[in-house]
DNA sequence: TGGTTAAAGTGAACGGTGTAAACATAGGGT
DNA sequence: ACCCTATGTTTACACCGTTCACTTTAACCA
């Protein structure tokens, strides 16, 4: 017997973690404006709340955990939005789009994402969001020892106009999000070979 | 007598108000990476935790009262530091740099600044540094209804490359920040009538 | 000047949080 | 069959923001 996820009482031992993270990004997604407590997120998986020690050293490891998921949900969404496009620069810019649209969408966990920190040295694998930023850039940069400026460049406006918007400081509008995102003016390099990849 | 800030005991009866702020701002530069508690903030005033109420309806109106001191810090610095450039595109690109270098010199101030909500439509008080980007996109702009544009796109970069540096996903590095925040790639129009003041 | 009144500060208490320590309970491998 | 280890529970602590009922104090006006 291997007591999955199947029956109600299925982690009273089992999968307590996996279940964690479930509830976190369910609660993540919630209307309440902010991120679940480690207390409230015990409570929802029927579990005491020191239970949770046992998977997670502390709330951190568990925020983390739940970042580490929303970065694979960009990623993942960037990439098809990406492909949908066809690629090449108009995928590129496609990626920016989804960006924003990801913070618009998941605001708590958005922040989540990226609040906790991060050392910067430490080497982690490197997410796809990242690593298709990366690619687009070198692909697209028409010289490729600008290509990480330019990558950090379109980096920090996406970032820039998400948390603005998340912030209340601009107002939420798609019409405005293809302006400021327009990378006409960002990459004058590249004229209008939108069509790259065979 | 009036009981200013002059005697030890002065707010015993008198200006709590302001010496809560001023210990707010205090302990906002301090080097805990977080922002201070209202019972810590009371005790460090030398008063009870419930007297913060006599001046304050909850903790995120102090918090706004903190946020706004920082605007008003941010919005000074880029003045002053537009004017040292001598005005006109060099002192905008100078408003940019002073952004990213206030949000590194006060990491837990800047947060604070745009993390408590903010409803978009209320018509507050436009802050000294909002008013500054919009005059200096107007002049700037040879295309006057792209200003505007201009406007936010310049805020999301530096918005952008500050979050993104406090968050520990971009390297802290003054070269970097000039580079990101080259405008020469983002605004193509003016090519290099870099002084423009009398 | 003296008394009243409203502003400003106090203490105790409530429900919430993250976390530590000691204890309980399976379940599986030798 | 037994013990060990992984996983859970209970209890407890310190802190948080906030409420309530209370006391103090300064200021104003008769």
């Amino acid at each position: 017997m291997v007591t999955v996820s199947t029956s109600s009482e299925a982690y009273h031992h089992g999968n307590l973690r996996e279940a964690l993270v479930l509830e976190g990004l369910r609660a993540l997604e919630g209307p309440d404006g902010k991120a679940p407590s480690l207390r409230e997120l015990s409570r929802k998986v029927g579990v005491s709340p020191t239970a949770v020690y046992r998977h997670f050293p502390d709330k951190q490891a568990l925020d983390q955990a739940l970042a580490r998921e929303g970065l694979k949900m960009l990623g993942s969404e960037q990439a098809a939005a990406a492909q949908k496009a066809g690629g090449g620069a108009a995928g590129f810019a496609e990626t920016g789009r989804a960006y924003v649209r990801f913070a618009l969408a998941h605001p708590v966990l958005f922040r989540l994402m990226f609040t906790q920190g991060k050392p910067v040295d430490k080497e982690e694998p490197v997410d796809e969001a990242r690593a298709l930023l990366i690619a687009n850039t070198r692909a697209l940069a028409s010289n490729p020892e600008r290509a990480e400026t330019l990558a950090l460049q379109a980096w920090s406006i996406a970032h820039g106009i998400a948390m603005l918007m998340l912030d209340g400081r601009i107002p939420v509008d798609d019409a405005l999000i293809d302006r400021l995102l327009d990378t006409k003016s960002l990459f004058p390099d590249q004229g209008s070979k939108s069509e790259e990849s065979p």
